[in-house]
DNA sequence: TTTCTAACCTAATCAGAAA
DNA sequence: TTTCTGATTAGGTTAGAAA
């Protein structure tokens, strides 16, 4: 399975959001409102998406693609113009059912808010769905806006780099050179995340998101970075070894299943979780980046799951694990010198 | 394996909110 | 009024699901 980021800049699998299969009467609902009117505003979407269940900004794109399906049919509307700026030809449909309020109101993203996008802008460009997910979460903003957001803020500043990592996603094979940094997200900023699990405690090819199973070789050694208001953890060495396809990185995986509406506030805080203030703390003072002396050496017990199955990783076990590293690093971490 | 199409991207542009 | 930036569009591309 290819991790690479292609030269179109699309990024390649376990960076989308989960394909959406429309069944038959979601399909005759939407081709129904769509012979109605192709252009549908955002009141409409929004009631297509409560009747057939589907997220506004997936109607959007299913209009969006069908479009351009229906283009070379000719069905006596043009689509060689924006909408938006075809107003001179007569197109009925605008005419009849385009309401006062066709757009979707502007989101206004207030300067606390944008902070922490803005953070993983610098990180990435083109953040994977679990990121947006969660900056959707951290924010309160939908996480079709954050990802309007990241297309804007692109086009913004074209000067940056243009490449797009995928946070961790791009693992071993990525562009070289490519820093710690641009790939971590901040976790500190997510409340208990890590301890919201499936009851399985296992995840399934349905799910949005897969942990990637670790070999044993594969190294995590925990990173404590300065941000604005962060302790980063991640593994690192998924990011170093050239040579392991499987060395998913964790950290594009979060073992989250992040569902509309979603309430993550109640969930258990892991140890480092709790222990952020703590670290927050200090990390003015530091103006560095801090490195475990080493935790490189994978946990025996966890060794014993692989032999079980590579298949279907404990997620609790990584997550406790996860949590014992970090608090080992806390441990040897010295305020005083904000260093190891 | 092939086909269809949802999801993702860029670029251009519009339009509302803030300066 | 001007500037900034979120929203919308077409068109190019990738990749998951079904045939």
């Amino acid at each position: 399975m290819g991790l690479n980021s292609t030269a179109s800049g699309i990024p390649q699998k376990e960076t989308r959001k989960v394909r959406t299969v429309y069944n038959q009467s979601q399909k005759d609902i939407l081709q129904k409102w769509f012979e109605h009117n192709p252009y549908p505003d955002i009141a409409t979407r929004e009631q297509l998406a409560k009747e057939i269940g589907i997220p506004e900004y997936n109607i959007h794109t299913w209009f969006k693609n069908h479009r351009r399906n229906q283009k070379p049919l000719g069905s006596g509307w043009s689509l060689g113009k924006d909408q938006t700026q075809g107003q001179e030809e007569h197109q009925p449909w605008v005419q009849e059912t385009l309401p006062k309020e066709a757009r979707q109101a502007q989101t206004s993203i207030t300067r606390s808010e944008s902070n922490i996008p803005v953070q993983a802008l610098d990180r990435n460009q083109f953040p994977d769905i679990a990121t947006r997910s969660i900056l959707a979460k951290q924010t309160g903003i939908q996480e079709s806006r954050t990802q309007m957001w990241f297309q804007n803020q692109r086009s913004l500043h074209p000067g940056q780099s243009r490449k797009p990592v995928n946070s961790l996603v791009d693992g071993p094979n990525k562009t070289p050179n490519l820093t710690v940094q641009q790939n971590q997200i901040d976790l500190s900023t997510l409340s208990g995340w890590s301890h919201h699990f499936p009851s399985s405690n296992s995840f399934s090819k349905n799910q949005t998101f897969l942990p990637a199973p670790l070999p044993s070789h594969v190294s995590f050694v925990p990173c404590v970075s300065q941000g604005p208001s962060v302790v980063l953890v991640q593994p690192m060495q998924a990011m170093q070894e050239e040579n392991s396809p499987s060395s998913l990185a964790l950290m594009n995986y979060l073992p989250i299943s992040l569902t509309p509406g979603e309430d993550l506030s109640n969930t258990h805080a892991p140890f480092w979780s709790q222990n952020q203030e703590k670290c927050q703390n200090h990390k003015e003072q530091m103006g560095t980046v801090l490195q475990l002396k080493d935790y490189s050496q994978p946990h025996l017990e966890y060794r014993k799951h692989q032999l079980q199955d590579l298949g279907q990783v404990d997620l609790s076990y990584i997550m406790q694990w996860w949590d014992e590293c970090c608090q080992a690093l806390l441990a040897e971490w010295d305020p005083q010198e904000g260093t190891s």
